[in-house]
DNA sequence: TCCGGATGTTACAGACCGGTAACACCCTAG
DNA sequence: CTAGGGTGTTACCGGTCTGTAACATCCGGA
């Protein structure tokens, strides 16, 4: 950690984990590529070595981003073999622990925030990851035998969302701070019906 | 239009209104104050003789969002003045058309996104903001003679931020196409209890 | 030992950024 | 008509940005 990452990696992996961090932290725009192979102990040339673009280095960390949910949902399933009810709550609990450590939100929603251009490489790419998640969603509030799977994993994806980039802009004591209870009850909500 | 702005205004107005425009269609680090004086058919050194900084055109375009959005809030009052249940279905309607309408989000959202940095200026602006309009939407929903209005209301905040934050990572398709269904279940929900 | 690929270093190009100085102009109030 | 404030024009400063060229160095495998 004294240089700033998991001490001798290579050069690549340091860079995209150091670029996720500083990117998630300062956002995209707010950081430059000199920034990034300082704190992750190289130079500017390595980094080029390994990605075409700041645009390619972005997209790559999305991706890593995207992977790194992704493990957590095999938890939940390692966690409560076949019990998809339980792994819903246990989607609710993760995202509110998210939402008590972390205020800066998701970094695809931020990536597609700062990135307002229409033709950005990235927005192809945070499209699908997103879709991916929301597939995932879907299917767990369907395997959970809930009715209206749709409809309750999209208002529950909405409400980690606006959650999310509520508390950038007001704080974790703002409306983002009764997610769990909102979620609780809209998911006892969909399985009375 | 032909000058980009409203022909003949003043040209602190013009540049007012240009950099609300352009900010919210490119972010406010993807926008430039030479290219925000000359959509509005001025120069930078004009720019700087009515605002400090950037930083100060900022903020000032943030009141002035706001000050649009209070004016809505108006016109609810105006077509159903004392009929506080028929506003909120107002709100929820005028923010379906939004959604629709508008694929950028809310500008005060995506500058907090955009200002990571947790002292800049703008910041404490947005939370003032942000949190008088939380208290306008809790006093419509109590002044409806909802139970928990502050859940309530909470909750319809964070569902159209998340609908207007996901509009910009999957498209009007996505999860955000459900927002009216959602809050209007929501406020039936909460008016039965 | 020596070779070769990966890495580090320095310098630079070209563009853009926010912000300022100096000066010319125009238009209206008196 | 004139004075003066608001505005336009041009040029510039110092800084930052992405991306590249040329060259030095290191380190592991044969």
């Amino acid at each position: 950690m004294a240089d700033g990452v998991v001490e001798r990696s290579r050069p690549r992996d340091r860079i995209l984990e150091t670029a996720q961090d500083m990117f998630h932290k300062h956002g995209i725009k707010g950081v430059g590529v000199d920034a990034i192979t300082e704190a992750a102990g190289t130079n500017k040339m390595t980094l080029y070595r390994h990605f075409e673009s700041k645009d390619e280095l972005i997209i790559e960390c999305l991706r890593a981003t995207a992977a790194k949910a992704s493990r957590i949902w095999d938890e939940f399933e390692a966690q409560y073999p076949g019990d998809k009810l339980a792994q819903l709550h246990a989607w609710v609990h993760k995202a509110s622990e998210l939402l008590s450590v972390d205020s800066r939100g998701c970094d695809m929603a931020n990536a597609a925030v700062e990135l307002s251009e229409s033709d950005h490489p990235a927005r192809r790419v945070i499209k699908e990851l997103k879709e991916a998640q929301r597939e995932k969603l879907v299917a767990l509030c369907r395997d959970a035998g809930i009715g209206q799977a749709e409809l309750l994993a999209d208002t529950l994806s909405l409400l980690l969302e606006g959650a999310r980039v509520s508390m950038q802009s007001v704080g974790a004591e703002g409306p983002s701070a009764q997610f769990v209870r909102m979620a609780e009850s809209l998911i006892a909500s969909f399985r009375a019906r």
